[in-house]
RNA sequence: GGGCGUGUAGCUCAGUUGGUUAGAGCGUUACAUUGACAUUGUAAAGGCCCCCCGUUCGAAUCGGGGCACGCCCACCA
């Protein structure tokens, strides 16, 4: 018999007891000793943020994964948990650049590779503190394999996995409107917007015989087009492509007409001007009916030279100046002043998205795979359809198979530093097309040049040489050529020449070039009618050296390449993009496997002996459970299912986890969002250090359905302290009950398997038993009961109810009826003995139930048994 | 506009496929207790399970409608 406090001081146990479970070596799979001849199971631990600073909300999440893997550790599971921390690109660098403005600086002053070093080291520093905190949560998850997702080996998958995806031809680079931050300076995917309802002033301005209406009088000054439905009577006598001559911002202007289905004829006047460079709607139209795009703001959200007097100025500033000036003009006919519309912010910052038009790479949706393999989408929806993928938490199926219905090209270039750089390079090099006409060097996509260079003849068009254009198709948005203006011509707009004489093109005429094209692509239907079906629209270059003239060969490859493949040139420019990082993270659970196969170095903490030929990915995939919170759905678990399928899965029908397990957000007690502005976040380390960590572990879990938001109050968390006590309590009576003398008390002689008075069991605790009370009776029954219901709700995700089940029995059966019986039977010779093993049967028990829930005091009193396992690896009690 | 969900004790929430007297934590009231327990125990109060209709021998649970609230997605110049 130990020591035994009267109370339980969680602060002298947790760092033993932590450090005692590392030295074991448990937490790496190949040290389990029961585990040889097992089945694996897996669990990927969703990387935290580099940047992040320690959130209740992610120890929910470790708390759930924690009692699944020590739930199936226990069952003899070869139970790995893959720990990793993910670099996350443009949250990282956010919080980076909110520092350096505090320092009085900025990204935009400084060079790059400077930028870099120093998120580097800030990031270095953040995962330490991350991790330690990932340890006081008592997280047995396998740190030999910890993994970054800027190591080395993941970044080596994450450009092969980019390579094949260009080869497939998934990923593609456009150009076209994207949400554009103005304040980070980089483009941003839907998912990374948010809208906001504001009451704004609605304009209404003279636009020559028309009125026009607009919140935004900034995006005005270069509107030449004025649109209207085609079936508006009111506007029937202006017909399509109708010149006008009127009166604008800076002078008299020359306007068209345009006839297009997108107004709303209800809305406002039924007319309106557009600005395809700024605003995705207006964009459409401009494609459907080949309009120019001139751009108006620049890339901090100021404004261009074509506005005058007001370039340079930033936009929100500017427009009451604007509506002056209008009005003094007489153009202004009147304002709206409560006009209540929604506007999209960048979910960083919460600043103004300002559309731009930017050359983006983007993965391919929704598209057949040229081998024949369904989209992405379509194989993600196919994983569940076959149950191969299965949402835990129900409610969100259906709201993912909703999100991927209507899902669109996924944008997955940022114009940050911070991150795995695009492996991507430009020849902007060689000269190589030449000739009286105007020509176009570059590359069209695999599935209309067979993956060779070629280089094309335009008849006229608005560009200069050394112009960069794209080609995509009108109807289905796609771009499938890239590259830059050569020579200049002076012939009719929308034909491509073919063959071209320098590459002996293998189609002759447009005509075969679209036969082509629609054969591989027989959902997309080529017509007379849409003569613009190769669209071409004029890109400002991307950087100054880009105006150089190249054969525009897009270079993939994980390193610099010297030379271009194509002509030779050495003028390679690296594209400055990096990858969005749920481009990485959406391969995490095959890469972060495949990786550590990767690195041959690793050895075990306690055989220390290499892990060589055993195959990470060949044992531990596919993964059980993915687990993480619902708010990243979209962001991570959608992409991982749809790249993993890609990557590894269609063909094998393996896929990345077989459950996905989503937990709510947890919230303060009054239901309110956490937030640091409100003051009432809860710091999971703080509540460590007052309550200890398995009762801010049990508060999490118990009495909340998964999936559910959380309200966690610090009632909550007392209570379970005090739970945890109560435990150390029932503990300390059976160990240490007064009127039994330490030297008699029994100790099985190996591990019994059932109450002795179920199964009598006399070999195992060597005594006949005697007398058997309706109370022992009562409790063993219960404790079946018990072991029955929380194995059970573990099995099926329902933590919340094998935490009320192993509560109550604790508590209200054992502690309150069986403990207090056991005071009276202790004292009859009779009932002695009996009741002794059942008090000592019932402890371990429910020790082991509860230890995946409040693993450091249940540890801390097994501990304190003469056992020779520890708890962590005991069987799982049946 | 499209989709998903919630409504149960004063508060926060459980209630797996329909099945005794609907539960827990915290809070409240009374009593007991320093005995394994910075307490704990015993007991109590507190519920038209949002409303209406239906299915059923039987509904908090299933179906339809209504009311209230929340979330996600899309978005009109």
């Amino acid at each position: 018999m130990k020591e035994f406090s009267k109370t339980y001081d969680h602060t002298k146990v947790e760092g033993t007891i932590y450090d005692k479970w590392l030295k074991s070596g448990y937490f790496t799979p190949e040290n389990l000793p029961r585990a040889e001849s097992r089945k694996p199971y897996t669990i990927i631990m969703p990387p935290p943020n580099a940047n992040a600073p320690s959130h209740v909300g992610h120890a929910l999440g470790y708390t759930i994964q924690d009692i699944l893997i020590r739930f199936e550790r226990m069952r003899g599971r070869k139970t790995l948990w893959l720990p990793g921390t993910d670099h996350a690109g443009f949250e990282t660098q956010v919080v980076f650049e909110k520092k350096l403005e505090k320092e009085g600086r900025s990204r935009f002053k400084m060079q790059r590779e400077e930028f870099y070093k120093e998120i580097w080291k800030y990031v270095q520093e953040n995962k330490y503190i991350s991790e330690e905190a990932i340890k006081r949560l008592g997280a047995s998850c396998d740190w030999s394999r910890n993994i970054f997702t800027l190591d080395p080996e993941i970044v080596k998958i994450v450009y092969q996995t980019f390579g094949q995806m260009y080869k497939d031809g998934l990923a593609y680079r456009a150009g076209r409107i994207c949400n554009w931050c103005p304040k980070h300076q980089t483009g941003l995917s839907d998912l990374e917007t948010k809208y906001e309802e504001r009451t704004e002033p609605f304009y209404y301005f003279k636009y020559g015989p028309f009125t026009i209406g607009t919140s935004r009088p900034e995006t005005k000054f270069g509107d030449k087009y004025v649109v209207m439905h085609p079936k508006d009577k009111r506007y029937a006598k202006f017909k399509s492509g109708q010149k006008l001559d009127l009166e604008w911002i800076n002078g008299p202007i020359t306007a068209t007409v345009v006839k297009d289905e997108a107004v709303d004829v209800a809305f406002g006047s039924g007319v309106m001007t557009i600005t395809p460079a700024h605003d995705p709607v207006d964009f459409e139209i401009a494609q459907r009916h080949g309009l120019e795009i001139e751009t108006i703001i620049d890339k901090r959200g100021r404004l261009l030279p074509i506005a005058g007097e007001f370039a340079g100025q930033k936009i929100l500033e500017t427009r009451p100046k604007i509506v002056e000036k209008l009005e003094k003009k007489g153009l202004l006919e009147k304002i709206e002043e409560k006009y209540k519309h929604n506007v999209q912010l960048c979910y960083k910052c919460g600043n103004l998205i300002e559309p731009q038009i930017v050359m983006q790479w983007y993965i391919k949706m929704t598209e057949k795979l040229p081998d024949g393999r369904p989209s992405l989408r379509a194989m993600a929806l196919e994983a569940l359809d076959k149950k191969e993928v299965e949402i835990v938490t129900e409610k969100f199926e259906k709201i993912f198979r909703h999100w991927m219905e209507n899902i669109r090209d996924w944008p997955i270039s940022r114009q940050i530093w911070w991150g795995i750089p695009i492996p991507v390079w430009y020849c902007g090099g060689a000269e190589k097309a030449s000739g009286p006409k105007m020509g176009f060097a570059g590359h069209i996509a695999p599935e209309v040049s067979n993956g060779k260079i070629r280089t094309y003849r335009l008849r006229n068009h608005n560009l200069k040489t050394g112009d960069r254009v794209a080609f995509e198709n009108s109807q289905s948005k796609l771009l499938f050529g890239y590259g830059v203006m050569t020579t200049a011509d002076k012939k009719p707009v929308g034909d491509i020449q073919l063959p071209d004489a320098l590459h002996g093109g293998k189609y002759n005429t447009t005509k075969e070039l679209i036969a082509a094209f629609e054969r591989l692509h027989p959902d997309r239907k080529v017509t007379k009618d849409t003569p613009a079906w190769l669209y071409t629209y004029q890109f400002k270059p991307f950087s100054e050296q880009d105006k150089k003239e190249g054969c525009g060969q897009i270079i993939i490859s994980s390193e610099n390449p010297k030379t271009c493949p194509a002509c030779g040139g050495v003028n390679l420019i690296q594209d400055p993009d990096t990858f969005d990082t749920w481009f990485s993270s959406g391969q995490w659970p095959f890469a972060a496997l495949m990786a550590n196969d990767a690195k041959s170095n690793l050895t075990l903490p306690l055989l220390n002996k290499e892990r060589k030929g055993e195959a990470d990915f060949q044992t531990y995939y596919p993964t059980q459970v993915m687990e993480t919170g619902w708010d990243i759905l979209f962001f991570w678990v959608a992409r991982m299912i749809m790249l993993s399928y890609y990557k590894t899965g269609y063909k094998t029908g393996k896929p990345p986890f077989k459950k996905v397990l989503l937990h709510g957000l947890v919230r303060a007690r009054d239901r309110q969002k956490m937030s640091k502005s409100k003051g009432n976040v809860t710091d999971p380390l703080g509540v460590i250090d007052t309550y200890g960590t398995d009762a801010l572990r049990f508060a999490l879990v118990f009495s909340t359905a998964a999936g559910n938001d959380i309200p966690l109050s610090e009632d909550k968390i007392r209570g379970m302290k005090h739970f945890a006590n109560k435990l150390w309590n029932i503990a300390r009576y059976v160990l240490t009950n007064v009127s039994i003398p330490n030297s008699q008390f029994p100790v099985p002689k190996r591990e019994a398997k059932s109450l002795p008075h179920t199964v009598p069991n006399a070999l195992v605790w060597g005594y006949k038993l005697k007398t058997i009370t309706a109370a022992d009776r009562e409790i063993s029954k219960k404790l079946q009961a018990t072991v029955a219901s929380v194995t059970k709700n573990l099995e099926n995700f329902r933590l919340h109810e094998a935490a009320q089940a192993i509560y109550q029995f604790s508590w209200h059966e054992f502690a309150d009826k069986y403990i207090e019986e056991s005071k009276k039977q202790l004292k009859d010779e009779k009932t002695k003995k009996n009741t002794l093993y059942t008090l000592y049967f019932v402890l371990t028990t429910i020790l082991k139930l509860l230890h995946p829930f409040m693993p450091f005091v249940t540890e801390e009193i097994w501990s304190k048994l003469d056992q020779k396992e520890m708890l962590m690896i005991s069987p799982w009690p049946k």
